[in-house]
DNA sequence: TTCCAGGAAGTCG
DNA sequence: CGACTTCATGGA
């Protein structure tokens, strides 16, 4: 009953670390970063991070609300901190980015001025991004709904979390198959192997550096250049990780002259060019991009 | 229909 | 080395 289904959400609050517009808001949570979160109204929207369902609203221009089960408020409310970041923080990272001399960064930064990455839980963003090959960002957060909804913890009425990857160890690639994940199935049950025998491939990741954190990765079958990128920059907090995919490589060609030139040369230039905080150049560059052709 | 999507890995020359 | 293939699925 909708009734019931009400009665588990705590009343909205406000989340004053963060301020966005709402293109700043809604590209944030359904860019392309995370694949958990589906809209529900107007301007909110639904989604579970790990075990934690969370309901996050845009008000009017400066004010977005939240909302969890109220039974977990306290918990919802310090993991908000983490996933959504402060002000502060993201004031210094904008301008260390070269959008002084960087036209097009800046006419990009301009269309989604709040623009941030959210701290993922890792385990989960290297699942997220081990679907993610040649894959349209909606087929990826169906995929991981199914995922969810067949194979995943049942945490509250409509919310089940990812299976963590000790769990995906007890699921067959059919399986996997009949949740459209395709080709990419046999990697993450390779992947899932991989890590269960291997307890402390993951150890630490905080302390290590981008380069150190990204070869690790690319160990895991299904996990490549780009891919590794992403979990780097939104599962481990490497900020100067600068993930090449198909609308940065169109992102460059256009905007930055880089014709001909391949995925790691554009990383390097990227890394380059963007220097310490290049993973949010880049998700400036690819929002603009993507919803550029959107018209 | 054709092209393309937040690619990786194997093969061939 | 670099270029080309294959791998699935479905949106636009």
């Amino acid at each position: 009953m909708q009734v019931n289904r009400e009665n588990l959400w705590s009343d909205w609050r406000h989340y004053p670390g963060w301020k966005p517009d709402y293109p700043s808001f809604k590209e944030t949570l359904d860019g392309g970063q995370a694949f958990c979160w589906f809209q529900v109204s107007e301007n909110s929207y639904e989604g579970i991070v790990v075990n934690i369902p969370l309901r996050l609203k845009w008000e009017s221009p400066h004010h977005i609300l939240w909302s969890s089960p109220q039974n977990i408020a306290a918990t919802a409310d310090t993991f908000l901190k983490s996933y959504l970041g402060e002000e502060a923080s993201y004031q210094k990272y904008y301008d260390n980015l070269p959008w002084r001399s960087d036209q097009h960064l800046n006419r990009c930064m301009k269309q989604f001025p709040k623009l941030r990455i959210l701290n993922q839980p890792f385990e989960e963003t290297l699942l997220g991004f081990l679907c993610s090959a040649t894959k349209q960002i909606v087929q990826i957060k169906e995929m991981l709904k199914l995922l969810r909804q067949r194979f995943g913890q049942s945490v509250a009425t409509d919310f089940a979390r990812l299976p963590t990857w000790h769990e995906l160890t007890q699921v067959s690639e059919q399986a996997l198959r009949d949740c459209k994940f395709g080709f990419r199935a046999a990697n993450i049950i390779k992947s899932a192997a991989v890590i269960e025998q291997s307890p402390d491939l993951f150890k630490n990741l905080s302390s290590l550096s981008y380069s150190e954190t990204k070869k690790i990765l690319c160990t895991l079958p299904g996990v490549g250049e780009k891919v590794a990128d992403c979990v780097t920059l939104f599962g481990c907090g490497k900020l100067d990780a600068f993930p090449v995919d198909t609308w940065i490589t169109k992102a460059m060609k256009h905007h930055y002259r880089l014709e001909d030139w391949k995925s790691p040369q554009i990383a390097h230039f990227g890394r380059k060019h963007f220097g310490n905080f290049a993973g949010l150049a880049q998700q400036f560059l690819f929002a603009w991009e993507r919803n550029q052709s959107g018209k």
